[in-house]
DNA sequence: CGGTATCCGTAAAGATACTG
DNA sequence: CAGTATCTTTACGGATACCG
């Protein structure tokens, strides 16, 4: 790449190369001095890691199959998503050097050990979900007539 | 840019006031279509969310608490937070109307329900804090040297 | 097949100023 | 105190093209 006569201050390809490195490296430094429990979040919340680790707990399976399993997900975040959870220990990828190409991610232990509380989630979700959305409807219906902070008004 | 005279598409005013719209309202109309197991992660995905259940078990709280609570929330996010969850009756707001105003937060039963599945995830995370960051250092002392899918190759 | 690199649009998060 | 409105910055996520 061209790195100019003196010093180039964010050439704004440099600047993205560095974004995309931090974000496939590890961003987690970004959030360190945040509690653990923000932790914990990044660990899940990114969208799709969470169905990884359920599609996986069915068994091992190609990139393919789980681009497949995932319906939506794109080529970039699977892989991303994967390489986070490779990289936390949470699941394994084996090369197979055939050809064509064949790669296989299955949970580890320590990936097992995380679907007890993920699928609890899951069930917690199902149990209220028609709670849930009873609720936004209510919400979303007082909410056109009281606009702001006139609800629950105590007294 | 240069839209002529005729009729301007975007106002770039308007188009932001009704991504706000959106975005405050009921985004979630915008995943419909995916699956179940989506709109439970962009239940608790949202950064704050979990922190905030987390710290109203504890017991009713102000905004102002809940803000020294979570140390680093902006206003904006923190409002946007406990609207998102009072929509999803999660938890409730009760307005004082004293002066100063004062505005309280408490879990509902539903929110409380919800503790049990945090809970346990939260104490997953404690459980294998350690074993995921070696899996981390590991993985990024590997990586330096084996930069792609070099590595786990069987056979 | 299984990626990586690049570009770009949108959504989320933050800072700041102002209101009841 | 408890917000709302506005603006800016940053991160997320998708589409495409290309490589081994």
């Amino acid at each position: 790449m061209e790195q100019s006569n003196t010093r180039v201050p964010t050439p704004d390809k440099e600047l993205a190369e560095l974004k995309e490195h931090l974000r496939r490296g590890n961003h987690a430094e970004l959030r360190e001095g945040c509690k653990p429990g923000a932790e914990l979040l990044s660990l899940i919340a990114e969208k799709w890691t969470v169905l990884v680790v359920i599609v996986l707990s069915d068994g091992p399976k190609r990139f393919k199959e789980l681009q497949r399993s995932l319906t939506g997900v794109s080529q970039r975040m699977l892989t991303l998503t994967v390489r986070g959870l490779e990289r936390d220990g949470l699941i394994s990828r084996t090369v197979f050097p055939t050809v064509p190409p064949r790669v296989e991610y299955a949970l580890t232990d320590l990936g097992e050990s995380l679907r007890t509380p993920i699928f609890a989630l899951g069930q917690w979700a199902r149990d209220n979900r028609a709670v849930i959305e009873a609720a936004r409807a209510r919400y979303d219906r007082s909410a056109e007539s009281a606009p702001a902070g006139d609800r629950n008004v105590s007294g």
